[in-house]
RNA sequence: CGGGGCGUAGCUCAGCUUGGUAGAGCGCUCGGUUUGGGACCGAGAGGCCGCAGGUUCGAAUCCUGUCGCCCCGACCA
């Protein structure tokens, strides 16, 4: 039976609604596929679900073909798991608690390693059961803190989320192998472009992990790539560090006076014009090396002072902070900070003094020092002197200054070289579509879920979690598959096969209509059929190209003639054809 | 959590400066005329002007408080 557009539960809306921006959730809303129930929150209208079931078919498929046998858990779980695993603590205010009547504590899953992990120990012991890979296409629940963009950021989501349980490391590869190769194939045949990115593993203790992030200008993601192949998020980017140099023969540092310079740009200004290097070549920005002092605040609540010296023509990425510094929270130093460190001159930080050094565990204030991998040994730096207006030329890292070890905290540009080898990186923005993980052991440990293996011994099983977010996927394919008029989906993702506008004056048009939409029905066409009786021909064709089924058929002025038109949504050509090779045309396509 | 903006009809908004009993366009209903690019005429339905308190004879409008929403940032397997 085809969708009558006379009983299709839709509402389609003229004007923007005023709370999307990105194009994706505007059209969403528009073209009446969801709609807002709560920020980050929204109901599904039937086209919406349409699509949404196509891309889950889709994962389905491919999970199956990787192995992978499908569940369902609960979105409403209780605290104990959470609680040993230490997420309940974690999380903080990133997830959804409730009490039952009881008073006991529940919460809206955001994710679902524990009770896989003991729902697998509860089942199985034995290394004969593995390996095993099972997943569920699930709702996951996050109270972010500013959700936003429709679909792309939303508080409740829909995630495919697939756990691989080994009882080896070679085991735990293969599971990995296969899911990141369904991932593929998945993102494929969605035709969805993607970056397969090294991404930090951070708090959750794994060793590897891959994000597949999706090019485009909404993403959240800064990620870097060269020619040569390397990819990975910013954050987990790491420095090539220049061989160490030899320090004998170098010129002993001077310090020079350099009043008014509390930024490296006025600091190259004046040690250009008053002490210029003695070959002529200018100084540079990226000849300085700059302290920043960071504040980090310790899960225990405890504030330590960093300084971290990175070269003066780039700034602190705070991201990268953040991971390097995890678990720790990172800020800026603020004026009390510095109050309570009269040792430090702002703006005139340095590891150096006459008196002895600085900066360092072991220095006279004793704040730890780390510095950017390009500070290595035998490199030459101008930075501050600890006096007010004074700089210090020529200072040697390893010979006039050590640091307490190195720190991936500066900024990565266009064109830093990529750690493998591989040329210039280039930056680009992402939005993260998929994600595998090696976790490891942590989530078993934790849980106790131990096999015995060949010999009879208990082993701790090792896992792997792999996610891929399908509303998100829906959203961004909606990101990229659109124009000013409206959505244009793929194919294999459309809520219909084609849409049959009829646009005729007199009641034949609607007869023949009906005819042409039973006949590709019966080709097994999924059919969305505008029947409106009263709606102008203008309307329709608007509703048409809003609602973004990529074919049409306009069964309108030459219908008598039997002749009909095919509109390609996406290039905008329309053609003749003739009603009695409609569907053949259409399976040709 | 910091910064900015906004809460008036289903949607998009005007009215608020200068207080006087609620408006437009679109959408919806009925009748009629239209029918290949969002047509027209006529008649309608629809609002606790976010909420609470205050000032006033009288508050959408002024004052105080509060709640909510959106955007930027921070945050974010």
């Amino acid at each position: 039976m085809p969708t009558r557009l006379t009983h299709l539960f839709v509402r389609t809306l003229r004007e923007d609604p005023v709370d999307a921006e990105v194009a994706s959730h505007r059209l969403l809303v528009r073209a009446g596929y969801i709609r807002r129930q709560a920020p980050g929150i929204f109901a599904w209208l039937p086209l919406g679900l349409r699509v949404r079931r196509r891309i889950e078919a889709i994962i389905r498929e491919e999970m199956a073909a990787a192995g992978a046998q499908e569940v369902h858990f609960p979105a409403l779980l209780p605290r104990e798991p959470y609680e040993t695993t230490g997420r309940w603590e974690e999380y903080g205010d990133g997830i959804f608690r409730l009490k039952d009547r009881k008073e006991a504590d529940y919460l809206l899953a955001p994710t679902h390693e524990e009770v896989f992990t003991l729902l697998v120990k509860d089942l199985y012991s034995s290394y004969k059961d593995l390996p095993l890979t099972i997943y569920q296409i699930q709702d996951k629940y996050r109270d972010e803190a500013r959700p936003r963009a429709g679909l792309l950021r939303g508080r409740e989501f829909s995630m495919k989320d697939a756990y691989s349980f080994d009882y080896t490391d070679a085991g735990l590869d293969v599971s990995y192998m296969s899911q990141r190769d369904a991932y593929e194939r998945i993102f494929r045949r969605l035709g969805l472009d993607y970056a397969i990115v090294k991404a930090d593993a951070g708090a959750m203790g794994g060793s590897r992990s891959e994000e597949f992030l999706h090019p485009t200008a909404v993403g959240e993601d800064t990620f870097v790539r060269s020619a040569g192949g390397y990819a990975a998020n910013v954050e987990a980017f790491t420095t090539l560090a220049p061989e160490p140099l030899p320090v004998d023969g170098l010129a002993p540092a001077t310090v020079h006076d350099t009043p008014d310079t509390p930024t490296i740009a006025s600091l190259v200004q004046v040690a250009n014009d008053a002490h210029p290097r003695p070959d002529a070549r200018p100084w540079v920005a990226g000849d300085t090396l700059k302290n920043i002092v960071l504040a980090l605040t310790h899960l225990d609540g405890r504030r330590e002072l960093v300084i971290v010296g990175i070269p003066g023509d780039r700034g602190v990425d705070m991201k990268r902070a953040e991971v390097a510094f995890a678990p720790a929270s990172v800020e800026a130093a603020t004026e009390a900070d510095f109050a309570r460190h009269p040792g430090l001159v702002k703006g005139y930080i340095g590891p150096w003094s006459a008196a002895g050094a600085v900066l360092g565990e072991s220095s006279s204030t004793g704040i730890r020092y780390v510095v950017d991998p390009r500070i290595g040994s035998g490199t030459e730096w101008i930075t501050g002197a600890n006096e007010e207006g004074r700089h210090v030329f020529g200072l040697v890292a390893g010979r006039d200054f050590v640091a307490d070890g190195t720190v991936e905290v500066a900024e990565v540009l266009e064109g830093d070289p990529a750690p493998d080898g591989s040329g210039p990186v280039e930056l680009a923005r992402g939005m993260e579509i998929g994600h595998v993980f090696q976790l490891g052991r942590k989530y078993a440990e934790a849980l106790g879920l131990k096999v015995l293996d060949e010999n009879g011994k208990l082993v701790t099983v090792t896992m792997g979690s792999y996610g891929i977010g399908v509303t998100r996927i829906m959203a961004v394919i909606a990101e990229s598959n659109n124009d000013e008029r409206g959505l244009i989906w793929p194919r294999n993702v459309s809520p219909f096969d084609v849409h049959v506008v009829a646009a005729g004056r007199d009641d034949s048009v609607y007869a023949i209509a009906e005819d042409v939409v039973a006949q590709l029905e019966a080709a097994g066409n999924d059919v969305l059929f505008d029947d409106r009786p009263k709606v102008s021909p203008g309307v329709k064709f608007g509703d048409a190209e809003l609602l973004g089924v990529p074919l049409v058929v306009v069964v309108g002025r030459d219908a008598a003639e039997g002749r009909v038109e095919l509109w390609d949504r996406r290039s905008g050509e329309k053609t003749a054809v003739a009603i009695q090779e409609l569907p053949a045309r259409l399976a040709a396509l």
